[in-house]
DNA sequence: CATAATGTCGACTTAAAAAGTCAACTTTGT
DNA sequence: ACAAAGTTGACTTTTTAAGTCGACATTATG
């Protein structure tokens, strides 16, 4: 239970924009679709821009689209963004691990870089190419569940 | 970073009884040995003692010491009684996944999935025998630094 | 140029969880 | 009796998560 909603939020949104497959999405549409706040949206979507994630265009007809090829994009680098070191505990963590004040060598940090490792490589090999796909799209212009529905069967 | 602190310590103070392999621990010494300030530790060793993993002594001469042989007791065991679902998100919990609200499927939960099971299988795996083992332990009656020292090399 | 539909920014609020403290109490060995 | 333990539950403080809001900037269209 770790991945706060926030970083939840950013992944579907993520998510949306790679099944839109290149099209832009406007803020509303993505609210809609993912169920997020739409004001919380707002900060989330400033935050993936700002990480060079999907980019933006003003104005009418405006809206985000994503900024590289989805297969470049890993779940990894999304957590990250929101989420900060993926170790399990602050004496674990690649960069900067904590000093850990246990008298005796403390074991336990070998199995918390275990955890943090597994983690890491499952999250670096998932890009949102292979979770679009996943999903049953990429979509043009989907609006009737007929099209979604067979396209999901046709995976089964 | 989602192993909260009181988790943290909880494990500390099983693998320090673990160490101390059957003997039994004041609240006091474990404080010391752990860092863990003493008046915490008293929360939590009742929450060990409630979820049966150690068993207590009162009066003078009481103390703490596992209930269980230590390769009996596994991490995963001691993180759930403090940190409950060790999915990284409330879709991919084991027991009771909370429905996704996305209107298109969602293929993140899979990846969420695997992570969990990661986690689980890493921490399941990992009990208490091993990670005394592995910090050199169990020792008998250590005070001075040479004996702890000795010990560890003899492991490298 | 006016307007409306978009995104941008930062300050603000609220709610919940984590982290830790404390005092009064019970048990038991000497 | 007394002191050295553990027991209990309520309490406080701090931090983080989650979400809101209003004012502003940009741009397509008529």
């Amino acid at each position: 239970m770790w991945i706060s909603r926030k970083t939840d939020y950013a992944t579907r949104a993520v998510l949306a924009l790679a099944i839109a497959s290149g099209r832009s999405l406007k803020s509303h549409e993505i609210a809609e679709k993912t169920h997020i706040p739409p004001s919380f949206l707002e900060q989330i979507m400033g935050q993936l821009r700002g990480a060079g994630i999907v980019r933006s265009e003003r104005g009418p007809g405006g809206g985000y689209r994503l900024n590289h090829p989805p297969q470049e994009i890993t779940l990894e680098r999304i957590v990250r963004i929101f989420q900060g070191p993926l170790a399990p505990i602050s004496c674990a963590t690649r960069t900067a691990p904590e000093p850990c004040p246990m008298e005796v060598m403390c074991s336990l940090k070998e199995t918390w870089e275990e955890v943090r490792d597994a983690t890491i490589a499952i999250l670096e090999r998932t890009d949102f190419e292979k979770l679009a796909n996943r999903a049953g799209g990429p979509w043009l212009e989907i609006s009737d569940k007929r099209q979604k529905t067979e396209s999901l069967k046709s995976e089964v």
